[in-house]
DNA sequence: AATGTTTAGTAAACGGTGTCAACTATTAGA
DNA sequence: TCTAATAGTTGACACCGTTTACTAAACATT
């Protein structure tokens, strides 16, 4: 963070190289991310980089970061679009926008979710914050449908009891105003997605299933029965 | 493939190059892969790994490979090492074999299921024979329970009919000998174990479910209820 | 035993990478 | 106008995958 005369023009060039190493990581993958690529790019010497991002790393930290935001405001959006009594719909289009994401922007997609770069660490303190925005996401309109008699979760005693304390963990520590039967019910769903839509994005399931988008609707159908949505 | 005068020494020197590639690969993660690196630790210079390995993408198509059929193999014993007519405990191991696999040899697992690695396109013709395979344990489990009676699957107008179609492809093409509804079950369970391994091994499920190993026992005794095995 | 051929490896080089230190314009403020 | 900070450059270092040309050892044949 080095003094700046001009913060407007800073931060575009910040948004610059964002963008540029965004669009070079679609091209080649994740980890291959090249400064001197993304200099030349921008008509400028790497080194120049290194006013903007102390290293490539803080580059890939930023852009994780990014990346989580953007997931969490894509959910949030799919569920502010529909009636909010209609839990069944709101939490259909939720992993559809969660499936379509990952789809789209594969390379934010792959920052989060996916292999850990070499030698790089997430920040703890920088990323665990936007983990529990996805997530809370998902737990909003479970809690919703719960209080309004939409949701017959899992009864508590088909949980193990470390299960069990681990979810009353998480609903102390970030004050999650329900119960550990209706936070389960979040992580069946999001453990069932996101083992559909890894599989599809790294192309395991065309080969064997053939319309993955459909496979999807199915699966997706066939949860919300499961989860106990009325 | 070069000719050889010592076939038994150039075997030695082929795993013994995959295996410090793995080494490497576990320490820095699946992209950083430096056959300078390798070279050096076998105490020989970079350019003769290239009668061994034409180009570094080869040698990650061959771990790749490798990979693939270790998943297989290890599946296949968690599998028969359990009483042929206990379908639900042997499918258990299975999935308990699937996440141990993925959590201990993490760098095969990652190889296979993971982010793509930068600039590399696997060949289909190598890797999709060995992706049958381990589909093929997971299959078979299924088969064998649902002609012993033992397994009441998702009646079939459950079922999209577009997907229906694709199960049906994979059923003719792979002449695996059962109907819709059993294969059907396959992916059913296969996507939810492997999002749930998945989020584990990246510890995604950590911070937030408490012990990642009860909550996969948790997952996997309800998913066998739900598969209808009986 | 001497010769020619194959094998296994080396040395040097090319163009690429992230990163650092030192230096130079440009700009802003006193 | 002079000073100080900013925003960049140049050049270097050590690494990378890969290719080309070359060498030393082992083998087979005469």
């Amino acid at each position: 963070m080095p003094r700046v005369r001009d913060v407007q023009l800073y931060d575009e060039m910040l948004e610059a190289i964002k963008t540029l190493a965004r669009a070079q990581m679609s091209q080649e993958g994740t980890s291959s991310l090249s400064l001197r690529g993304i200099a030349r790019d921008l008509g400028v010497t790497a080194p120049a980089l290194y006013r903007y991002f102390p290293s490539r790393d803080d580059l890939i930290t930023a852009l994780i970061v990014d990346g989580f935001t953007a997931l969490a405001h894509t959910l949030e959006a799919a569920d502010a679009n529909h009636d909010c009594a209609d839990y069944r719909g709101r939490f259909a289009d939720i992993c559809r926008a969660y499936r379509r994401f990952a789809l789209e922007r594969s390379v934010d997609f792959q920052l989060i979710y996916g292999n850990p770069i070499p030698g790089y660490v997430a920040p703890k303190e920088v990323t665990v914050p936007t983990v529990i925005q996805v997530f809370t996401v998902f737990s909003i309109v479970f809690i919703e449908a719960f209080n309004a008699g939409k949701l017959k979760p899992l009864p508590q005693d088909r949980l193990q009891p470390t299960v069990v304390a681990g979810l009353e963990q998480i609903i102390t520590r970030n004050q999650v105003p329900t119960d550990v039967p209706v936070m389960y019910g979040v992580f069946a769903a999001w453990t069932k997605i996101h083992g559909v839509v890894m599989l599809e994005l790294f192309h395991h399931l065309e080969q064997t299933v053939g319309d993955t988008a459909l496979f999807f609707e199915n699966e997706l159908a066939l949860l919300i029965d499961q989860l106990g949505f009325l």
